[in-house]
DNA sequence: CCGACGTGGACATCAAGATCGGTATCCAGA
DNA sequence: TCTGGATACCGATCTTGATGTCCACGTCGG
Protein backbone atom coordinates (compact mmCIF):
# COMPACT_ATOMS: atom_id res chain seq x y z
CA UNK A 1 0.00 0.00 0.00
CA UNK A 2 1.21 3.42 -0.81
CA UNK A 3 1.03 5.59 1.24
CA UNK A 4 2.53 8.69 0.14
CA UNK A 5 0.95 11.84 -1.34
CA UNK A 6 1.74 11.69 -4.78
CA UNK A 7 -1.08 8.75 -5.64
CA UNK A 8 -4.03 10.12 -7.59
CA UNK A 9 -7.43 8.58 -8.47
CA UNK A 10 -7.22 7.03 -11.95
CA UNK A 11 -8.39 8.31 -15.12
CA UNK A 12 -10.81 6.27 -17.11
CA UNK A 13 -9.16 6.17 -20.45
CA UNK A 14 -11.35 6.81 -23.95
CA UNK A 15 -10.33 3.77 -25.53
CA UNK A 16 -12.65 2.19 -28.68
CA UNK A 17 -15.84 2.16 -26.29
CA UNK A 18 -16.64 5.94 -25.42
CA UNK A 19 -18.20 4.02 -22.41
CA UNK A 20 -16.41 5.74 -19.32
CA UNK A 21 -15.60 2.09 -17.24
CA UNK A 22 -12.92 2.05 -14.89
CA UNK A 23 -10.23 -0.52 -16.18
CA UNK A 24 -10.33 -4.17 -14.89
CA UNK A 25 -7.57 -4.69 -11.90
CA UNK A 26 -6.41 -7.13 -10.18
CA UNK A 27 -7.69 -7.80 -6.70
CA UNK A 28 -4.81 -7.03 -4.70
CA UNK A 29 -3.90 -3.65 -6.90
CA UNK A 30 -6.98 -2.33 -6.58
CA UNK A 31 -7.69 -2.93 -3.13
CA UNK A 32 -4.39 -0.77 -2.35
CA UNK A 33 -5.81 2.01 -4.88
CA UNK A 34 -8.93 2.55 -2.80
CA UNK A 35 -7.00 2.48 0.61
CA UNK A 36 -4.84 4.95 -0.72
CA UNK A 37 -7.76 6.82 -2.18
CA UNK A 38 -9.73 6.34 0.92
CA UNK A 39 -6.81 7.92 3.12
CA UNK A 40 -6.41 10.62 0.74
CA UNK A 41 -10.32 11.35 1.79
CA UNK A 42 -10.50 11.28 5.08
CA UNK A 43 -7.56 13.09 5.89
CA UNK A 44 -8.81 16.12 3.86
CA UNK A 45 -12.40 16.23 4.92
CA UNK A 46 -12.66 14.10 8.37
CA UNK A 47 -14.49 10.55 8.73
CA UNK A 48 -18.27 11.79 8.79
CA UNK A 49 -18.17 14.24 5.96
CA UNK A 50 -16.35 11.61 3.53
CA UNK A 51 -18.64 10.18 1.98
CA UNK A 52 -18.61 6.28 0.37
CA UNK A 53 -19.99 8.09 -2.58
CA UNK A 54 -16.55 10.94 -2.87
CA UNK A 55 -14.16 7.99 -2.39
CA UNK A 56 -15.76 5.83 -4.75
CA UNK A 57 -15.63 8.74 -6.84
CA UNK A 58 -12.00 10.13 -5.95
CA UNK A 59 -11.12 6.26 -6.78
CA UNK A 60 -13.14 6.56 -10.24
CA UNK A 61 -15.45 3.63 -9.87
CA UNK A 62 -18.63 2.91 -8.41
CA UNK A 63 -19.78 2.22 -4.72
CA UNK A 64 -20.78 -1.66 -4.63
CA UNK A 65 -16.83 -1.80 -5.83
CA UNK A 66 -15.99 -0.41 -2.90
CA UNK A 67 -17.91 -3.00 -0.68
CA UNK A 68 -16.47 -5.79 -1.99
CA UNK A 69 -13.28 -4.83 -0.49
CA UNK A 70 -14.29 -3.50 2.85
CA UNK A 71 -17.43 -5.13 4.64
CA UNK A 72 -18.05 -0.51 5.69
CA UNK A 73 -16.89 2.49 6.07
CA UNK A 74 -16.38 2.31 9.43
CA UNK A 75 -13.93 -0.92 9.03
CA UNK A 76 -12.22 1.01 6.34
CA UNK A 77 -11.48 3.73 8.65
CA UNK A 78 -10.03 1.28 11.36
CA UNK A 79 -8.30 -0.21 9.01
CA UNK A 80 -6.67 3.14 7.75
CA UNK A 81 -5.81 4.04 11.49
CA UNK A 82 -4.63 0.76 12.39
CA UNK A 83 -2.36 0.54 9.48
CA UNK A 84 -0.66 3.80 10.20
CA UNK A 85 -0.14 3.35 13.55
CA UNK A 86 1.94 0.09 13.20
CA UNK A 87 3.90 2.21 10.58
CA UNK A 88 4.66 4.89 12.75
CA UNK A 89 5.56 2.87 15.97
CA UNK A 90 7.54 0.47 14.10
CA UNK A 91 9.77 3.70 12.49
CA UNK A 92 9.52 5.23 15.96
CA UNK A 93 11.09 2.25 17.72
CA UNK A 94 13.75 1.67 14.85
CA UNK A 95 14.91 5.10 15.67
CA UNK A 96 14.94 4.79 19.37
CA UNK A 97 17.14 1.16 18.43
CA UNK A 98 19.39 2.81 16.30
CA UNK A 99 21.74 3.78 19.24
CA UNK A 100 22.64 3.55 23.72
CA UNK A 101 23.09 7.10 23.60
CA UNK A 102 19.84 9.23 25.05
CA UNK A 103 21.05 11.87 22.88
CA UNK A 104 20.89 10.37 19.76
CA UNK A 105 18.18 8.78 20.19
CA UNK A 106 16.29 12.08 21.07
CA UNK A 107 17.53 13.38 17.82
CA UNK A 108 16.41 10.72 15.84
CA UNK A 109 13.08 10.51 17.32
CA UNK A 110 12.28 13.97 16.83
CA UNK A 111 14.01 13.29 12.88
CA UNK A 112 11.29 10.59 12.75
CA UNK A 113 8.41 12.69 13.53
CA UNK A 114 9.13 15.71 11.14
CA UNK A 115 9.77 12.47 8.34
CA UNK A 116 6.42 11.55 8.63
CA UNK A 117 4.44 14.37 9.09
CA UNK A 118 6.40 15.99 6.28
CA UNK A 119 5.72 12.87 4.12
CA UNK A 120 2.94 11.82 5.08
CA UNK A 121 0.67 14.63 5.90
CA UNK A 122 -2.53 12.50 5.36
CA UNK A 123 -1.72 9.93 7.47
CA UNK A 124 -0.69 12.23 10.16
CA UNK A 125 -4.08 14.03 9.78
CA UNK A 126 -5.88 10.99 9.50
CA UNK A 127 -4.75 9.81 12.61
CA UNK A 128 -3.75 12.65 14.61
CA UNK A 129 -6.10 15.62 13.75
CA UNK A 130 -9.57 13.70 12.94
CA UNK A 131 -12.62 12.90 14.90
CA UNK A 132 -11.05 10.38 17.39
CA UNK A 133 -13.49 10.56 19.98
CA UNK A 134 -16.21 9.33 17.43
CA UNK A 135 -14.77 5.79 17.85
CA UNK A 136 -13.63 4.55 21.28
CA UNK A 137 -11.79 2.17 20.06
CA UNK A 138 -10.03 4.89 17.84
CA UNK A 139 -8.88 6.83 20.90
CA UNK A 140 -8.14 3.80 22.82
CA UNK A 141 -6.24 2.70 20.02
CA UNK A 142 -4.45 5.75 19.93
CA UNK A 143 -3.85 6.16 24.05
CA UNK A 144 -1.91 2.71 23.85
CA UNK A 145 0.18 4.23 21.08
CA UNK A 146 0.59 7.20 23.13
CA UNK A 147 1.33 5.40 26.58
CA UNK A 148 3.78 3.06 24.71
CA UNK A 149 5.99 5.87 23.60
CA UNK A 150 5.39 7.76 26.75
CA UNK A 151 6.87 4.80 28.36
CA UNK A 152 9.69 4.13 26.89
CA UNK A 153 10.80 7.69 26.85
CA UNK A 154 9.86 7.63 31.03
CA UNK A 155 11.73 4.12 31.20
CA UNK A 156 14.86 6.06 29.81
CA UNK A 157 13.92 9.57 31.65
CA UNK A 158 13.02 8.23 35.39
CA UNK A 159 15.99 6.13 36.33
CA UNK A 160 18.68 8.71 35.29
CA UNK A 161 16.35 11.97 37.27
CA UNK A 162 14.76 9.70 39.71
CA UNK A 163 11.23 10.74 38.92
CA UNK A 164 8.52 8.50 39.74
CA UNK A 165 7.64 6.32 36.37
CA UNK A 166 4.23 7.92 36.27
CA UNK A 167 5.16 11.54 36.12
CA UNK A 168 8.06 10.09 33.98
CA UNK A 169 5.15 9.23 31.42
CA UNK A 170 3.57 12.58 31.46
CA UNK A 171 6.32 14.39 31.06
CA UNK A 172 7.24 11.74 28.29
CA UNK A 173 4.02 11.85 26.28
CA UNK A 174 3.91 16.19 26.94
CA UNK A 175 7.32 16.16 24.82
CA UNK A 176 6.17 13.51 22.62
CA UNK A 177 2.83 16.04 21.65
CA UNK A 178 5.13 18.54 21.87
CA UNK A 179 7.76 17.33 19.33
CA UNK A 180 4.55 16.66 17.04
CA UNK A 181 3.14 20.25 17.34
CA UNK A 182 6.13 21.55 16.11
CA UNK A 183 7.00 19.51 13.35
CA UNK A 184 3.29 20.51 11.67
CA UNK A 185 3.88 23.97 12.55
CA UNK A 186 6.93 24.07 11.10
CA UNK A 187 4.87 21.53 8.27
CA UNK A 188 2.33 24.60 7.70
CA UNK A 189 5.32 27.27 8.00
CA UNK A 190 8.16 25.33 5.91
CA UNK A 191 9.43 29.27 5.20
CA UNK A 192 10.19 30.26 8.65
CA UNK A 193 13.03 27.95 8.84
CA UNK A 194 15.05 24.68 7.22
CA UNK A 195 13.44 20.73 8.82
CA UNK A 196 17.09 20.86 9.58
CA UNK A 197 16.95 24.23 11.64
CA UNK A 198 13.61 23.37 12.94
CA UNK A 199 14.69 20.01 14.32
CA UNK A 200 17.31 21.69 16.15
CA UNK A 201 15.51 23.91 18.00
CA UNK A 202 12.90 21.48 19.00
CA UNK A 203 15.42 19.41 19.82
CA UNK A 204 17.76 22.10 21.88
CA UNK A 205 14.23 22.57 23.85
CA UNK A 206 13.56 19.39 24.97
CA UNK A 207 16.92 17.98 25.54
CA UNK A 208 17.21 21.19 27.63
CA UNK A 209 14.16 20.39 29.98
CA UNK A 210 15.56 16.65 30.31
CA UNK A 211 18.70 17.62 30.88
CA UNK A 212 17.49 20.28 33.60
CA UNK A 213 15.48 17.51 35.16
CA UNK A 214 18.39 15.52 35.76
CA UNK A 215 20.95 18.72 37.25
CA UNK A 216 18.30 20.17 39.03
CA UNK A 217 16.52 16.82 40.89
CA UNK A 218 16.87 17.38 44.77
CA UNK B 1 -23.73 29.73 32.06
CA UNK B 2 -22.41 27.18 34.42
CA UNK B 3 -19.48 25.12 33.04
CA UNK B 4 -19.07 23.02 35.65
CA UNK B 5 -19.53 19.75 35.66
CA UNK B 6 -22.15 18.65 38.11
CA UNK B 7 -25.04 20.20 36.87
CA UNK B 8 -27.12 17.29 35.92
CA UNK B 9 -30.64 17.31 33.73
CA UNK B 10 -33.85 17.56 35.70
CA UNK B 11 -36.09 15.14 36.24
CA UNK B 12 -40.21 15.65 35.51
CA UNK B 13 -41.45 14.69 38.81
CA UNK B 14 -44.93 12.76 38.72
CA UNK B 15 -47.07 15.69 40.13
CA UNK B 16 -50.98 15.58 40.19
CA UNK B 17 -51.32 15.06 36.47
CA UNK B 18 -48.85 11.44 35.26
CA UNK B 19 -48.49 13.45 32.07
CA UNK B 20 -44.40 13.77 31.69
CA UNK B 21 -43.86 17.04 30.90
CA UNK B 22 -40.33 19.66 31.98
CA UNK B 23 -41.37 22.13 34.17
CA UNK B 24 -42.10 25.54 32.57
CA UNK B 25 -38.66 27.76 32.96
CA UNK B 26 -37.43 31.63 32.47
CA UNK B 27 -36.42 31.40 28.78
CA UNK B 28 -32.76 32.54 30.06
CA UNK B 29 -32.63 29.65 32.63
CA UNK B 30 -33.63 27.43 29.79
CA UNK B 31 -31.13 28.30 27.81
CA UNK B 32 -28.35 28.27 30.13
CA UNK B 33 -29.39 24.54 31.38
CA UNK B 34 -29.79 23.24 27.67
CA UNK B 35 -26.13 25.07 26.84
CA UNK B 36 -24.36 23.37 29.58
CA UNK B 37 -26.36 19.64 28.52
CA UNK B 38 -25.42 20.20 25.25
CA UNK B 39 -21.51 21.00 26.69
CA UNK B 40 -21.78 17.57 28.44
CA UNK B 41 -23.02 15.46 25.64
CA UNK B 42 -20.64 16.70 22.91
CA UNK B 43 -17.78 15.95 25.36
CA UNK B 44 -19.05 12.78 25.92
CA UNK B 45 -19.63 11.89 22.67
CA UNK B 46 -18.09 13.89 19.95
CA UNK B 47 -20.21 16.15 18.05
CA UNK B 48 -21.33 13.50 15.04
CA UNK B 49 -22.14 11.00 17.86
CA UNK B 50 -24.42 13.19 19.45
CA UNK B 51 -27.72 13.97 17.86
CA UNK B 52 -30.02 16.60 18.79
CA UNK B 53 -32.58 13.84 20.45
CA UNK B 54 -29.73 13.40 23.03
CA UNK B 55 -29.20 16.52 23.75
CA UNK B 56 -32.83 17.25 24.43
CA UNK B 57 -33.14 13.81 26.00
CA UNK B 58 -30.81 14.67 28.92
CA UNK B 59 -32.11 17.97 28.99
CA UNK B 60 -35.38 16.72 30.17
CA UNK B 61 -37.12 18.50 26.99
CA UNK B 62 -38.50 18.00 23.55
CA UNK B 63 -36.83 18.86 20.71
CA UNK B 64 -38.26 21.41 19.28
CA UNK B 65 -37.36 23.35 22.30
CA UNK B 66 -33.94 23.21 21.86
CA UNK B 67 -34.58 24.61 18.36
CA UNK B 68 -36.57 27.25 19.82
CA UNK B 69 -33.18 28.73 21.85
CA UNK B 70 -30.75 27.91 18.85
CA UNK B 71 -31.22 28.27 14.96
CA UNK B 72 -29.39 24.23 14.85
CA UNK B 73 -27.10 21.94 15.97
CA UNK B 74 -24.03 23.67 14.24
CA UNK B 75 -24.93 26.91 15.77
CA UNK B 76 -24.85 25.72 19.03
CA UNK B 77 -21.94 23.86 18.75
CA UNK B 78 -19.80 26.97 18.08
CA UNK B 79 -21.31 28.67 20.30
CA UNK B 80 -19.74 26.85 22.97
CA UNK B 81 -16.30 26.05 21.45
CA UNK B 82 -16.22 30.16 21.22
CA UNK B 83 -17.35 30.40 24.66
CA UNK B 84 -14.91 28.17 26.09
CA UNK B 85 -12.03 29.37 24.06
CA UNK B 86 -12.63 33.44 25.25
CA UNK B 87 -13.31 32.07 28.55
CA UNK B 88 -9.86 30.37 28.83
CA UNK B 89 -7.71 33.42 26.97
CA UNK B 90 -8.85 35.74 29.46
CA UNK B 91 -7.84 33.42 32.08
CA UNK B 92 -4.65 32.99 30.31
CA UNK B 93 -4.50 36.84 29.85
CA UNK B 94 -4.58 37.46 33.58
CA UNK B 95 -2.32 34.35 34.40
CA UNK B 96 0.09 36.44 31.85
CA UNK B 97 -0.57 40.10 33.44
CA UNK B 98 0.11 38.61 36.95
CA UNK B 99 3.53 39.53 37.03
CA UNK B 100 6.82 40.95 35.19
CA UNK B 101 8.74 37.87 35.93
CA UNK B 102 8.97 35.24 32.66
CA UNK B 103 9.21 32.78 35.67
CA UNK B 104 6.27 33.47 37.59
CA UNK B 105 4.17 33.92 34.47
CA UNK B 106 5.23 30.67 32.62
CA UNK B 107 4.35 28.92 36.07
CA UNK B 108 0.95 30.94 36.24
CA UNK B 109 -0.19 29.82 32.73
CA UNK B 110 0.95 26.18 33.51
CA UNK B 111 -0.95 26.55 37.02
CA UNK B 112 -4.10 28.00 34.80
CA UNK B 113 -4.09 25.46 32.00
CA UNK B 114 -4.05 22.09 34.79
CA UNK B 115 -6.79 24.39 36.70
CA UNK B 116 -8.59 24.56 33.45
CA UNK B 117 -8.25 20.60 32.83
CA UNK B 118 -8.87 19.84 36.11
CA UNK B 119 -12.49 21.75 36.85
CA UNK B 120 -13.80 22.18 33.38
CA UNK B 121 -12.82 18.90 31.73
CA UNK B 122 -16.25 18.77 29.11
CA UNK B 123 -15.13 22.55 27.94
CA UNK B 124 -11.23 21.00 27.30
CA UNK B 125 -12.57 17.63 25.99
CA UNK B 126 -15.45 19.76 23.72
CA UNK B 127 -12.71 22.04 22.40
CA UNK B 128 -9.49 20.37 21.95
CA UNK B 129 -10.39 16.21 21.85
CA UNK B 130 -13.71 16.49 19.53
CA UNK B 131 -13.80 16.45 15.73
CA UNK B 132 -12.09 20.01 14.86
CA UNK B 133 -11.48 19.76 11.21
CA UNK B 134 -15.08 18.88 10.30
CA UNK B 135 -15.48 22.74 10.26
CA UNK B 136 -12.98 24.64 8.84
CA UNK B 137 -14.28 27.52 11.04
CA UNK B 138 -13.40 25.84 13.95
CA UNK B 139 -9.82 24.51 13.09
CA UNK B 140 -9.05 28.37 12.27
CA UNK B 141 -10.39 29.50 15.47
CA UNK B 142 -8.37 27.11 17.50
CA UNK B 143 -5.48 28.07 14.90
CA UNK B 144 -6.12 31.24 15.82
CA UNK B 145 -6.33 31.08 19.60
CA UNK B 146 -2.77 29.07 19.47
CA UNK B 147 -1.12 31.34 17.80
CA UNK B 148 -2.12 34.28 20.15
CA UNK B 149 -0.92 31.96 23.60
CA UNK B 150 2.40 30.78 20.93
CA UNK B 151 2.98 34.74 19.82
CA UNK B 152 3.49 35.77 23.30
CA UNK B 153 5.25 33.27 24.36
CA UNK B 154 7.47 33.34 21.30
CA UNK B 155 7.73 37.37 22.02
CA UNK B 156 8.89 36.53 25.46
CA UNK B 157 11.73 34.02 24.16
CA UNK B 158 12.50 35.51 21.11
CA UNK B 159 14.33 38.77 22.13
CA UNK B 160 16.04 36.83 24.85
CA UNK B 161 17.40 34.56 22.98
CA UNK B 162 17.98 36.05 19.97
CA UNK B 163 15.71 33.32 17.76
CA UNK B 164 13.50 34.08 14.81
CA UNK B 165 10.21 34.77 15.46
CA UNK B 166 8.63 32.21 13.33
CA UNK B 167 10.76 29.32 15.04
CA UNK B 168 10.11 30.83 18.86
CA UNK B 169 6.30 30.66 17.49
CA UNK B 170 6.96 27.15 16.91
CA UNK B 171 8.43 26.13 20.37
CA UNK B 172 5.51 28.03 21.83
CA UNK B 173 3.13 26.27 20.65
CA UNK B 174 4.98 23.20 21.07
CA UNK B 175 5.10 24.35 24.87
CA UNK B 176 1.20 25.05 25.36
CA UNK B 177 0.37 21.12 23.47
CA UNK B 178 3.03 19.99 25.85
CA UNK B 179 1.71 21.51 28.81
CA UNK B 180 -1.88 20.22 28.12
CA UNK B 181 -1.29 16.97 27.42
CA UNK B 182 0.70 16.50 30.43
CA UNK B 183 -2.46 18.16 32.26
CA UNK B 184 -4.39 15.82 30.28
CA UNK B 185 -2.17 12.25 31.39
CA UNK B 186 -2.41 13.58 34.97
CA UNK B 187 -6.06 14.11 34.94
CA UNK B 188 -5.89 10.81 33.86
CA UNK B 189 -3.98 9.65 36.76
CA UNK B 190 -4.84 11.58 39.48
CA UNK B 191 -2.78 9.09 41.73
CA UNK B 192 0.56 9.71 40.80
CA UNK B 193 1.48 12.66 42.02
CA UNK B 194 -0.53 15.72 43.68
CA UNK B 195 -1.53 18.58 41.07
CA UNK B 196 1.23 20.95 42.73
CA UNK B 197 3.52 18.24 42.13
CA UNK B 198 3.31 17.71 38.51
CA UNK B 199 2.90 21.25 37.90
CA UNK B 200 6.27 21.73 39.14
CA UNK B 201 7.40 18.42 36.75
CA UNK B 202 6.34 19.97 34.02
CA UNK B 203 7.49 23.60 34.68
CA UNK B 204 11.31 22.54 35.20
CA UNK B 205 10.66 20.67 31.85
CA UNK B 206 9.45 23.61 30.05
CA UNK B 207 11.70 26.01 32.22
CA UNK B 208 14.84 23.90 31.61
CA UNK B 209 14.32 23.78 27.77
CA UNK B 210 13.80 27.58 27.75
CA UNK B 211 16.86 28.30 30.19
CA UNK B 212 18.74 26.06 28.04
CA UNK B 213 17.58 27.98 24.97
CA UNK B 214 19.10 30.97 26.04
CA UNK B 215 22.44 30.05 27.26
CA UNK B 216 22.92 27.77 24.58
CA UNK B 217 22.58 30.10 22.21
CA UNK B 218 25.76 30.41 19.61
C1' DC C 1 -18.12 -17.97 -29.48
C1' DC C 2 -19.69 -18.38 -24.59
C1' DG C 3 -19.77 -18.49 -19.73
C1' DA C 4 -18.10 -16.26 -15.63
C1' DC C 5 -16.71 -12.38 -13.33
C1' DG C 6 -15.99 -7.54 -12.56
C1' DT C 7 -18.72 -3.23 -12.85
C1' DG C 8 -22.23 0.41 -12.26
C1' DG C 9 -26.88 2.81 -12.29
C1' DA C 10 -30.67 2.79 -9.59
C1' DC C 11 -32.88 1.87 -5.29
C1' DA C 12 -34.24 0.45 -0.49
C1' DT C 13 -33.38 1.69 4.18
C1' DC C 14 -32.49 4.45 7.90
C1' DA C 15 -30.75 7.85 11.03
C1' DA C 16 -30.73 12.55 12.21
C1' DG C 17 -31.75 17.54 11.51
C1' DA C 18 -35.43 20.57 11.33
C1' DT C 19 -40.54 21.98 11.63
C1' DC C 20 -45.74 22.54 12.52
C1' DG C 21 -49.98 22.57 14.74
C1' DG C 22 -51.94 21.80 19.01
C1' DT C 23 -51.66 21.74 24.31
C1' DA C 24 -50.51 22.97 28.98
C1' DT C 25 -49.07 26.56 32.24
C1' DC C 26 -48.53 31.03 34.09
C1' DC C 27 -49.91 35.73 35.02
C1' DA C 28 -52.32 40.19 34.73
C1' DG C 29 -56.31 42.44 35.41
C1' DA C 30 -61.30 42.76 36.43
C1' DT D 1 -61.96 33.88 41.63
C1' DC D 2 -62.61 33.99 36.79
C1' DT D 3 -60.87 34.99 32.15
C1' DG D 4 -58.04 35.81 28.29
C1' DG D 5 -53.80 36.21 26.27
C1' DA D 6 -49.03 35.24 26.03
C1' DT D 7 -45.48 32.04 26.38
C1' DA D 8 -43.22 27.61 27.00
C1' DC D 9 -43.72 22.95 25.74
C1' DC D 10 -44.54 18.55 23.04
C1' DG D 11 -46.09 14.55 19.61
C1' DA D 12 -45.87 13.73 15.11
C1' DT D 13 -44.02 14.51 10.78
C1' DC D 14 -41.27 16.19 6.87
C1' DT D 15 -36.81 16.22 4.55
C1' DT D 16 -32.31 15.27 3.47
C1' DG D 17 -28.37 12.80 2.82
C1' DA D 18 -25.59 8.76 3.39
C1' DT D 19 -24.98 3.71 4.02
C1' DG D 20 -25.43 -0.51 2.02
C1' DT D 21 -27.69 -3.70 -1.88
C1' DC D 22 -29.89 -5.58 -6.42
C1' DC D 23 -30.00 -6.74 -11.04
C1' DA D 24 -28.66 -5.82 -15.70
C1' DC D 25 -24.61 -5.06 -18.59
C1' DG D 26 -20.15 -5.28 -20.61
C1' DT D 27 -15.67 -7.40 -20.84
C1' DC D 28 -12.17 -10.96 -20.65
C1' DG D 29 -10.33 -15.85 -20.50
C1' DG D 30 -11.04 -20.33 -22.55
Amino acid sequence: MNLQPNSQPEQTVAGTSNYSRAPRMAKEDRRDQLLTTALNAFADGGYHTTSMDDIAAAAGVSKPVLYQHFPGKRELYLALVEYTLVDLSAKLDHSLAASDVNRIRVESMIDTHFEFVEHQPQAHRLVFSADLLAFPEVADRLNNFYDGIAGIIASVLGPNVGIPHTQAAMLGRGLVQMVQTAAVYWAQHPESATRQEAQQQVFRLAWGGISILDEDWK
